[in-house]
DNA sequence: GCAAGGTACCTTGCGCGGCAAGGTACCTGG
DNA sequence: CCAGGTACCTTGCCGCGCAAGGTACCTTGC
């Protein structure tokens, strides 16, 4: 892994969940999916982590999902975002905006 | 609270160990002290919390420590960076900025 | 002079979420 | 036919923030 490690790690925690619906906005998803892509982006170490959390975003009724079959391979789960998903999804846009504002200004003052 | 409390706790998870480090860039502070102005900010709910946070911290050698006299009231102890919680407090500021762009691109993208 | 309340430190028990490792099954390609 | 990619899932662990509770100092007011 490149640097930060142990850092990142914690900071992807609530991060992630919200990451996911946030990926959902666009039309429904599969976990591997999900999986690469968020991987790519570095906020994902392990696929062992998404599936208990896609677990409970359905647990939550925040997405729904459903099983279709793959033009090549094993069937696949999709995700989509239900109404709930959407507002939790508004309501943590508003919440990583000022965290991040706070964070950002804590950082700098006297960098 | 506002809005976003389960959301917020989980945000502060390994963020509020270098707002710490950042505070203490301008010089030394004890730990109520500390409680205030990260209450205030936001970032942290419970006292509880920085103790042990700070304890870590004097054991990783990131700060180092030494008990005031108050002007008025019981003795504090107060923190000071070492050269490695400024190194550490360095690495965490790319962290934070490439993980929070990630972020916001993510939750941005169809929003 | 003593109780009340602010200051300042600390500890304990809990829960949650990400991680690593491991496991199953499907399907394609050599 | 089997090796390897696709795709799903589970289990056990650890670390951090939280809530609640605890000690002691010092001032203020009655």
């Amino acid at each position: 892994m490149t640097t930060g490690d142990a850092a990142r790690t914690q900071l992807r925690r609530g991060v992630l969940e919200h990451c996911v619906l946030a990926l959902l906005q666009s039309g429904e998803r599969y976990g591997y999916d999900l999986v690469s892509e968020l991987s790519g982006a570095g906020l994902l170490a392990s696929e062992g982590t998404l599936y208990p959390l896609l677990s409970r975003l359905r647990r939550d009724e925040l997405v729904e999902s459903a099983w279709r079959e793959s033009p090549s391979g094993p069937p696949r789960r999709y995700y989509a975002l239900t109404d709930s998903g959407r507002a939790a999804l508004d309501s943590f846009r508003h919440s990583w905006a000022q965290f991040a504002g706070s964070v950002d200004q804590l950082l700098q003052k006297g960098a």
